[in-house]
DNA sequence: ATGAAAGCGCTAACAC
DNA sequence: GTGTTAGCGCTTTCAT
């Protein structure tokens, strides 16, 4: 492919000349631009990212960190994440780890050696070490919907969990449910292991301890949509009706959710939002080259809590009197 | 960030040595190499991959191009390149593009720019020069699963569309329907048309013709299971039930496809397959320099067909009596 | 076995 | 207005 000098050659002037028009900076005279552009034309060239970031010391591009893509609330994430970015030209690494520990820290060295400048993380395995070992390298980190971490360092976009937990857990209390449970996330991911103390949480203010075996419970509270989903076909496969037998909520709100066979209790998550704003946060962490949990003199925030309403649909009802009332 | 000058100024050796230790080419002697070692791990070094692409000539990264990520198929799709995109050490750059002309050519200057080694694409508008574009340039290109393109240059991976979409004609035909609809995808989709002409062709076959409007057709074939999906619930909400009333049909046999409440008949295609495959054909396209689409002498083949058996579920069945086996 | 030096394609000072 | 030059952080001959 064409270089910067071979576009000079051909229209006769300097490499700075071409440098020159092509970013517009500096002046340069009318006919001197005419004949480079035509070179440039002629030539086909289109600048050398790869020289401009050496140059620049950045590699212009953000990482993003997803467990499973597969799930549409990490995609509408990606999403976000893509749109935000290219707002400012910023090129956008995907990594899915499937929340295994390898998976991250390979992405982590990957995302290091390419020089990205900051990197939002959308799911993690418990007690990766991942946003920790990127800011040792003083890599700005974004954590997006992970529920709480200890480290003060990264920006943090996230739900008040602990509400929408006890929103979900209020519904199904007042619906005379009395024997939950938690569908764990197969992925042994951070935010599933926060829901799930959220919601233990919430229990215990009502004298409630969660039920450990699927059959024995009334009301099944999944990780997140997908899980619940697949728990209505298991359990229907099983015999048991939802939500006459059994109920079932999920978080997320995936547009499926909504669909009129599934319809979904569930709380909503905007992904898309979600990876805007942690992109847009990220990005201004980069430019101010610190951790994007550092506050700007400016007031720019380091936390950001968007809402999780809880959205009651149809896969929730009260519990059949037989085995539900009981204690 | 330390830079392999650190590194070697604090092990009191030279640049190439430190260099030799990275890359574990040429010999090292022990001691030395152990005091590289024990400087890299002091300085938490990183090797530059700006610069290393830079001396390479090759970005060491692959573009895809996917209409919406959201989709479970694209999705799928993405995953499967990364995988294979992470066996060789390459990066992955995505675009979703929403098939809109402005986004697919941002996404072709930036990949150029970036100088990834090639690209897979996975959907486009109808008419897009996308892949021209990046082929002039001399930037090989996959096409996976976007049905019949005229230019011989692209490596593509795809399916028997017509064999497909006929599997689908002569199993709702079987049924009794006569009076089949296409669901056409929002986005003007090329991979869409494709299926849509292969629908009319069988159709045609049978001395038929597609109905134009929803209301009239006693079957629906959608050109992809998210859509099909979604159809089912608007016909469902607009009081026709789902086979009784209508048949549906999708594409794809995304994993809802095969939930007890949605059991759409559909065509299989395995997009995590598609994407190895085809990342596949493009690192080896970029290896040997050259469009994907030219036979290499060792016969790798240029195009790959992958199978698409048609899955019958629930979502099809014969259609009533009284409106159905019309003419 | 190790080091010196050139160069990848660009940008940024600075000179003219 | 335009050209010259010195890097950016590596890899890669080629000496030693």
């Amino acid at each position: 492919m064409a270089r910067l000098i071979d576009v000079a050659a051909r229209a006769g002037v300097s490499k700075s000349t071409v440098s020159n028009v092509i970013r517009g900076t500096a002046l340069v005279a009318e006919e001197t631009r005419r004949k480079v552009e035509r070179a440039i034309a002629e030539t086909g060239y289109r600048p050398n990212a790869i020289a401009r970031s050496l140059q620049a010391r950045s590699g212009n591009a953000l990482g993003v960190i997803v467990p499973d893509l597969t799930n549409p609330f990490f995609a509408q994430l990606v999403v976000g994440v893509e749109r935000a970015a290219a707002t400012s030209g910023q090129a956008v690494l995907t990594a899915h780890t499937e929340c295994t520990p390898a998976a991250e820290l390979a992405a982590a060295y990957a995302f290091l050696e390419r020089r990205v400048d900051a990197v939002v993380i959308g799911g993690l395995s418990i007690g990766a070490s991942l946003p920790g070992l990127l800011m040792d390298h003083g890599m700005p980190v974004v954590l997006a919907g992970l529920g709480g971490i200890e480290d003060p360092r990264p920006g943090v976009v996230d739900h008040d969990t602990a509400a929408a937990m006890e929103a979900v857990v209020r519904h199904l209390y007042g619906l005379g449910h009395r024997r939950l449970g938690f569908l764990a996330h197969g992925l042994r991911e951070i935010a599933g292991e926060g829901r799930r103390l959220a919601f233990e949480a919430a229990l215990a203010r009502r004298g409630l301890v969660a039920v450990a075996s699927e059959a024995a419970a009334t009301a099944l509270v999944a990780h997140d949509d997908m899980h619940a989903i697949a728990a209505i076909d298991r359990l229907e496969r099983a015999g048991r009706r939802v939500p006459e037998d059994v109920s079932v909520t999920g978080y997320d709100d995936v547009p499926l959710a909504a669909h009129g066979r599934i319809r979904l209790t569930t709380v909503r998550a905007d992904g898309v939002e979600m990876g805007r704003r942690a992109t847009e946060m990220a990005i201004a962490a980069a430019r101010h080259g610190r951790s994007a949990g550092q506050r700007e003199s400016a007031g720019e925030s380091r936390r950001i809590i968007l809402p999780s309403p809880l959205i009651v649909r149809a896969s929730t009802a009260a519990p059949r009197r037989d085995r539900g009332t009981g204690a």
